[in-house]
DNA sequence: GTCCCTGCAAACGTTTTGCACACAG
DNA sequence: CTGTGTGCAAAACGTTTGCAGGGAC
């Protein structure tokens, strides 16, 4: 399980100052970025980063396959760079953190598939996190 | 299993000819509509429909809990009027063809609960609806 | 040196909002 | 009659694109 960097650098990526620092912002677990927060972040390490470029970069990953579009509710598309373990999320519905979490995939009956081919689940489960979780005492 | 509108009705929803013609276009299973797809139906019925009116009264309906957001990749909102059997989604990756379906819902195991409080989950079979589905021979 | 990545700003599609008027209750 | 739903147009928001210039390989 390679990090990011070291996969895109394997697959002759053609590597920038820019995309190197919207990589690094992205790797790991659990990130969940929206394009807006990767640029924030990115602009905070190298301030020679467009919004543009950040577009551009996230949906090359997205079609190299090097990340996941997850959607959240809210309009705004956010991206996983957890692309090596098959897992679902976990999001509190209140502060929206979002985790990944390992879970069996569920099984369309026979009946319910409606002579489509099933390719692949997504799981979400609506949680509240521990910090959102209301006080029982008042 | 009250149809929408008369569960609106007894709401004592403020019933105008814009709004009544709104909900009829949402009636129904297998129904997943964007809001610009409501504008047009309705407007279809209805000309004196605006687009503020249609984003209005959906946002009402979905704060009601008389109708439910799904996301659906792109950017996009949809609208699902079947609020009253709990179900999930089968969706054709092509053409974006959705029909609700009877899953069990996975369960979260005690390991991966970080914690937070499940409320609810949400399974989207990502698949390919039979019109999809390339042919063999070529 | 070539090709493609870059920043900027303008365009885009969807959703929200401010306002004066109209109508359901 | 009153409160709130309405249309219109403009604005807001996230995202994409066109273009001239620059930097990776």
């Amino acid at each position: 399980m390679q990090p990011l960097l070291t996969r895109l650098r394997n697959r002759q990526w053609r590597l920038t100052a820019q995309r190197r620092v919207i990589a690094e912002v992205l790797a790991g677990e659990h990130v969940h970025l929206t394009a807006d927060e990767v640029f924030e972040r990115s602009r905070a390490i190298l301030p020679e980063v467009s919004r543009a470029t950040v577009y551009n970069t996230l949906n090359e990953l997205v079609g190299m396959g090097e990340l996941f579009e997850v959607t959240h509710v809210d309009g705004r598309k956010r991206y996983d760079p957890n692309v090596e373990e098959r897992h679902h999320h976990l999001v509190c519905v209140d502060c929206g953190r979002m985790l990944d979490v390992l879970a069996d995939d569920p099984r369309l009956p026979e009946g319910q598939q409606h002579g489509f081919e099933v390719l692949r689940v997504e799981v979400t489960f609506r949680a509240r996190c521990p910090d959102c979780v209301p006080v029982a005492t008042v």
